[in-house]
This record gives structure tokens, sequence and C-alpha cells, in this order.
DNA sequence: GCATTTTATAATGCATTCATTATACATTTG
DNA sequence: CAAATGTATAATGAATGCATTATAAAATGC
């Protein structure tokens, strides 16, 4: 088998500040000179470059002249702009599936992660909550067709992570969020296009403003 | 006035690139490594190579390994992408503005742009057509309030550029396009913001499925 | 002849180097 | 003391050099 994972400077570079970030290990708000990142990671400037310029282009960071790449904050602005756009796409690409005749067994998976979602909250585990829920949308979204679909509402979903992150142990709809889920599941098996559509950008929705309204009440996310 | 604009080789090589692909001047499916690009545009690898990553990320080339980048052909598979992907989201922001408010004279620079196009069909110009077209659709687009919105609809305009251009000739559906600018105009003034949705969809799934429709029959644009 | 190994070529990935220039700081001037 | 000017520093933008390695060509063996 030959993968073709031959890992380069650049990726390497792109996925460990990408994981920085993610993680918080690297904050938001934190600036750096390009040389700074490259000695962190202990290589050159040059593959660090690079991997920033995808970063850039992703919304995960922003070059600043003469001072180096900043970590973009996540403000209740861009959460709002993240999720008017998610309100639009990820409901239309669930309909499209419902379409398509989607058996139950191939939405297995989804039911899986719904599964987990439910044990997580029995148990009080947000983290694992929000992991599953993340899985949950993801797979619906890798059956879509659409590639350039796939990829950009990912990058929203990237941006957005930590925002979710920070308002997880805040928000009180993850219950009635969970069970969204099934129901969202059923009408794309009765192929109910409108009803999926319907119902998943209500879920986003519900979950876009309990977001925003935890975001703006406790002014989280400065810088 | 300061307007920032000191140009990098980056930006140059950039542009440059960008220019000569929309136009046609490297053709779909041109293929060369770093150092011809490099060469080419009197500069050396490292500002190409920077530009060229923007690019790819743009869908506008790919890199490949140890043979360069490649111009992407715009096959009838990414227009249908592209398509799917406006039809939902450009009706959605243009709806958005009919909530706010906007005074016809606020619509005026894109009734120019309609009365532009016009002229245009009756002089029989349709490149002259296309540009006030795009016009159009980026100022409507400009009025959004949402950043990446823009951004993201914008770069699959680019996209769709040139498959738009060479098919141009073969529509048929000019007419009954510039008409419908005005409706959504007086739509979107009136506050009717399901009516500008359904019609700008309406709009958005005739001109998608003409254009589809032509690129298939006559195989037009491969590799 | 055809498959396989060897060799040569060429393209990239990355480090290094250096010139340019934005920025901060010190100094001077009004 | 504030403003303006000059200077030092540091960060980037970009060129260059080079080791690595994929690909193609050549050579070898069957």
């Amino acid at each position: 088998m030959k993968t073709n994972q031959k890992s380069t400077r650049v990726k390497d570079a792109y996925t460990a500040i990408k994981v920085a970030i993610r993680s918080n290990q690297i904050p938001a708000g934190f600036q750096a000179t390009e040389a700074e990142f490259a000695t962190r990671l202990g290589m050159s400037r040059t593959p660090v470059r690079e991997a920033l310029i995808r970063l850039e282009a992703e919304g995960l960071v922003e070059m600043i002249q003469r001072r180096g790449a900043r970590v973009l904050p996540i403000r209740t602005e861009d959460m709002r702009e993240i999720y008017d756009i998610l309100m639009t796409l990820e409901p239309e690409a669930a309909a499209n599936l419902a379409v398509r005749n989607i058996s139950q067994a191939q939405l297995e998976p989804l039911a899986q992660a719904t599964t987990e979602m439910e044990s997580a909250l029995a148990q009080d585990e947000p983290e694992i909550w929000a992991e599953a829920d993340d899985r949950f949308h993801m797979m619906l979204l890798d059956m879509s067709d659409n590639r350039r679909l796939r990829n950009f509402v990912r990058s929203l979903h990237d941006q957005a992570h930590r925002a979710r992150m920070i308002t997880l142990r805040l928000r009180s709809d993850l219950t009635q969020s969970t069970r969204e889920h099934r129901e969202i599941m059923r009408h794309i098996i009765d192929g109910e296009a409108d009803a999926v559509r319907a119902l998943y950008r209500q879920h986003r929705a519900r979950s876009s403003s309990e977001i925003l309204r935890i975001l703006d009440t406790h002014r989280l996310v400065p810088l």
C-alpha cells in the first residue's frame, strides 16, 4: 500500500500549528514572527511561512506586515457570519441526501454518533458530546457529492471550533440538539427533503443563537 | 494618501497568473514547473511558489508532485458543484437584503448595470453583457454584511468565469436573465424576502442548467 | 523482444543568505 | 515638553544553493 503520505515540513508545520490553535495551546490573539514559529517548530522559516499562508486562507491566522502571524480570535461577529452560512448550506446538503434514497444502514455511523452523544450527556461529559456531535455533522457532510461544499463547510467548522468549545458547558440546548439528530435521520431515510431542510435549519439556528447569546453575555473570546 | 499598496513579487505573481488564467492566456490544463513560471514572470521560484499556494487554495491551480502546477480545467462536474452552491448562497444573501429596507437609490448602480446588459444585448455584444452581469451580481453580493460569504462566493465566480465565457455565445437565456434582474431589484426594494429568494434561485437555476447543457452538448472545456 | 535493474536527470523541499524597509528609540529642535 | 528628525534594529521579501528523490532513460538479463 502506497498511501502517499510522505510528510514534508510544510505539512508538519501546518498540522502542528492547526492542532495547537484548535486546542488553544496557542491562544487566540497570540502573535509571533515567522522566525519564532520556525524556532518553536524546529525548522526554518520557509516551510513555516508556506504553512501560514494556507492557514491564513482558511481563516485561522492572519499575517501582518512586519510582525508575523497572529492567531485569529473568534469574535461574536465572526460566529454570526459562520453560522449564517452554515444555516444555509448544511440544511441544503442534508436535504439533497433525502432525495438520494439513503438506507437506514448507510446512516448507521450517524446513529452511532448520536448514541454516543446521548450517553455523553447522561454522564455529563460535554467534551465527548461535542466530539460526537462534530463527527455526526462531518459524516453527514461527507455523504454530500459536492467536494467544494464539503471543504468549505469543514473550514467553517474549523474556524468555529474554539468558540464552540468555550461555550460548551454553558449551553442548555444539548439535549434538544441531540434529539433533533434522530429526527433528521428519520426524515432523510423517509426521503422528506423539505422536512430535513427545515429541521436542520432549525437545529443550526438554535445552537447558533445559544452560542451567540453566551458569547455576548459573557463577553467571552475577547481580543 | 497612504493606500498601502506596496507591491511585492508574490502579489505581482498572484495577480499576473490569475489574470492570465481568467483570460485563457494560460489555457486550462496548462502545466509547468515552478521554475518555468518563475522564468516567465521574471522572478525567482520563491514568490511564485507562494502565489501558487494561494491560487491552489482558491481552486484555480493544482500543484502536483514533481511536475509543477497545473491550471485546472473546468469540467462540467465542477460547474455543477459551483452552481449548486451559488444557487443556495446567493439567493439567501439577496433575501437578507430585502429585510434591510434598501432604497431604490441604493440599488441605482445595479440598475445601471442592468441597463448596460440590455443595451449590450441589443447590440449583440455578449462579452459586454457578461461583464455587466458579473458586476451586477458582485455589487449585490458586496451589499451583504457577511465577509466570509462574500469572499467564498467571489471565489466560486472566479472559478466559473472561464466556463461562463466559453458558453456565452451559445446561450439562449440572456434576455430572460436580464429581465429577471429588474424583478429581483423590485422585490428587494419592496422588502419581499421570500420572493427575492425564489426569484434569484430560479435565476441561477436557469443559467446554470443552460451552461451545463451547453458544456455537456458540446463537450467543451476538456482536460 | 520484454521485464527488471541501474543510472541520469530534473524538480522539489528546505536552509541559508542578504538587501530592503518598517518600526521603535534616541536625539535634536522649536 | 511636544514634535520632528535621525538612527539602530529587526522582520520580511526574495534569491540562491543544495540535498533528496521521483521519473524517465538506458542497460542488463532472461
